[in-house]
DNA sequence: GTGCAACTTCAAGCCGACTTGAGGTCAAGC
DNA sequence: GCTTGACCTCAAGTCGGCTTGAAGTTGCAC
């Protein structure tokens, strides 16, 4: 890709507020594949060139920050794909709607993070416990607590809150 | 499978603390199916009955355990099998080598909660903010930084840390 | 008017982490 | 000694989220 700084990309009588599919992949991060793939999935929409081409408003960001937060938080992009469709398409959502969304993806967040903390508290206590020893470690003695589980289960080490209730296989990345 | 309370299976001359796949998966959560898996990764031993059947030492728990963690963190199986093999094999690993695993996961995991801050203060930010217009809104901004971008990236909402260096898809499942 | 990068579609491939299924064997309680 | 559930192996399948490749077309600069 040219590394020009700006190369003004004006197709005809639009302004460059139409952004091609390189553009939109250098602005977001995401690879042009990517980018398909998304369309293909309903996520973000692109009007055509009479040839063919995509073409993007500067809208379409707005929606791939959105899917990409809704990653971060734990959706797939299908979840992401209805919680989109159900904001306001036209700029400016009327902020009820997204203070919906908002504080829902906080309270995972907190969850998230207060797993995390419960992990680096066993950690911190298996420090110098002379870990990993049978009798006395925490991080040990959590996997073995028989007489729970779920079937397939994959609760270990989430006492509390079992943040992942059904199919995902999540290992956090 | 059984619900006996305290079935004490022991095969010959040896108590139970010898355990069999079935009984290892009950305690640890995971299907057996995942445990034969993670033996073909070299993640968990098991000795073999004239028969056959795997049997476990009860610390493979311990193994499994500190698998379980390593995932949490953001490792890989493979990942977790290296850190493992460093560790001292026999009871009671020096108590050294752990603190340095420990610390290490420690400030993973530091960073992953240090990243869910960074978002939820973004969401907060966009609670009330009229959110999602193009002007004022964080999340919407920063997916807008064209001009850094690795090849292929995938950086979008993380300007500080950049998690995941390489290959891990990831996003945060 | 031509050259070339950027674009197009579609099917297939890949990765990690497992699960499922088929077909067969083991072990223990009666 | 038989029954039955737990176990065995091996190959293939699944799932999400993309990427890769082949083969062809567009669009813009010169």
């Amino acid at each position: 890709m040219t590394a020009t700084p700006d190369h003004g990309r004006a197709p005809g009588p639009h302004r460059n507020d139409l952004l091609t599919i390189g553009q939109l992949a250098h602005r977001s991060g995401l690879a042009a594949s990517a980018l398909r793939y998304y369309e293909s999935l309903g996520l973000i929409h692109a009007t055509r060139t009479s040839g063919g081409q995509r073409r993007y408003t500067r809208g379409t960001l707005r929606r791939i920050a959105f899917v990409r937060a809704a990653q971060r938080v734990g959706l797939s992009l299908d979840e992401a794909r209805v919680a989109l469709d159900r904001l306001p398409e036209r700029p400016a959502p009327s902020g009820n709607e997204w203070d919906l969304v908002a504080a829902s993806w906080q309270s995972r967040i907190d969850e998230q993070i207060a797993e995390l903390e419960r992990l680096k508290a066993k950690l911190s206590g298996c420090i110098g416990c002379g870990c990993l020893s049978l009798s006395r470690c925490s991080l040990y003695n959590a996997a073995d607590r028989a007489g729970e589980a779920g079937p397939g289960a994959r609760y270990l080490l989430t006492p509390g809150t079992d943040t992942a209730p059904a199919p995902a296989p999540d290992p956090g990345r």
